[in-house]
DNA sequence: CACTTTGTTTCCAC
DNA sequence: TGTGGAAACAAAGT
């Protein structure tokens, strides 16, 4: 479920505990946690490396390391990363120690994350703009909407057009937007576009400003839940009334993926 | 057992 | 080669 806003609060929250301290010791549970490398060989090219940077980009979570490699997280569904937990729950997939005796417990009830070595630039590379950035406007968001016509709401989960949205926060920024989510990208005016640039920062930084979100799974470093998800207007609700308009919220699938949205206030055709 | 959840990958048609 | 769409896959919950 970590989607921009989580991995930004876990970012946050990791700052100023991990910055300028050292990997250890790191204790992995679950051998199929590391992608590519082999275990042994990810330990060896960890441990020692001192953490320069802490950042995120999209969905993934940086670790800049001293040799110029990255520690990579890409907590997919149900990952987290928990601060110093007092008990290593069964759902732990790594242990990471810090020089200043700081552990990351790597937890993941689904076991769909995946951790990696590797230069952080081969990963952005692949990453459309990041939509927080003040250079993200309407003119980049249109010309990354340009090159398709596809669903609207297939463009915004392409994390090659825009990074760090998940299904729950594209069905959010259409109903903010006011857009169905089946319109196609080349029918979108400039001005609804314009929209749109601004519904994502809003609703994007808004689950920021709550510290994460999730239906029920997402959990921060600190073990709180977030609370963004009570702000939803029209994610997981189906059949429940729009709080703009009353009507009762509709689900269809786009692109197999459960779309939600309110069939007055977002209809198909303008 | 069927279906849902999210994000990525793989496969296929054009 | 690129583009779009469908299906597969991962694991666990209902």
């Amino acid at each position: 479920m970590p989607e921009l806003p989580e991995v930004e609060t876990i970012k946050n929250e990791l700052l100023n505990w991990v910055v300028g301290q050292s990997f250890i010791q790191a204790d992995i549970l679950d051998n199929k946690l590391v992608h590519d490398n082999s275990v042994e060989e990810f330990c060896n090219r960890l441990i020692g490396q001192k953490i320069e940077t802490l950042e995120r980009r999209g969905k993934y979570l940086f670790f800049y390391l001293s040799n110029g490699q990255s520690l990579i997280m890409h907590l997919r569904m149900t990952g987290a990363l928990l601060l110093n937990p007092g008990e290593i729950d069964r759902y732990a997939r790594a242990v990471f120690h810090l020089s200043n005796g700081t552990q990351l417990v790597f937890s993941d009830r689904r076991r769909l994350g995946i951790v990696w070595l590797d230069n952080a630039q081969s990963v952005i590379d692949k990453l459309g703009p990041e939509p927080l950035d003040e250079r993200f406007t309407p003119a980049v968001l249109e010309q990354a909407l340009a090159r398709h016509q596809i669903p609207i709401k297939a463009a915004l989960l392409d994390q090659s057009i825009v990074a760090g949205i998940g299904n729950m926060y594209a069905d959010e920024t259409l109903f903010a937007a006011v857009i169905h989510p089946l319109r196609t990208t080349d029918t979108l005016s400039d001005k609804e576009i314009g929209t749109l640039c601004q519904a994502i920062k809003k609703v994007l930084n808004t689950a920021i400003d709550s510290k994460g979100a999730s239906v029920d799974t997402y959990i921060r470093p600190d073990g709180q839940q977030g609370t963004a998800q009570s702000g939803f207007k029209v994610a997981h609700r189906k059949g429940e009334s729009c709080l703009t308009c009353g009507t009762s919220i509709e689900r269809i699938t786009v692109r197999n993926r459960g779309t939600y949205f309110c069939p007055r206030c977002q209809p198909e055709t303008t």
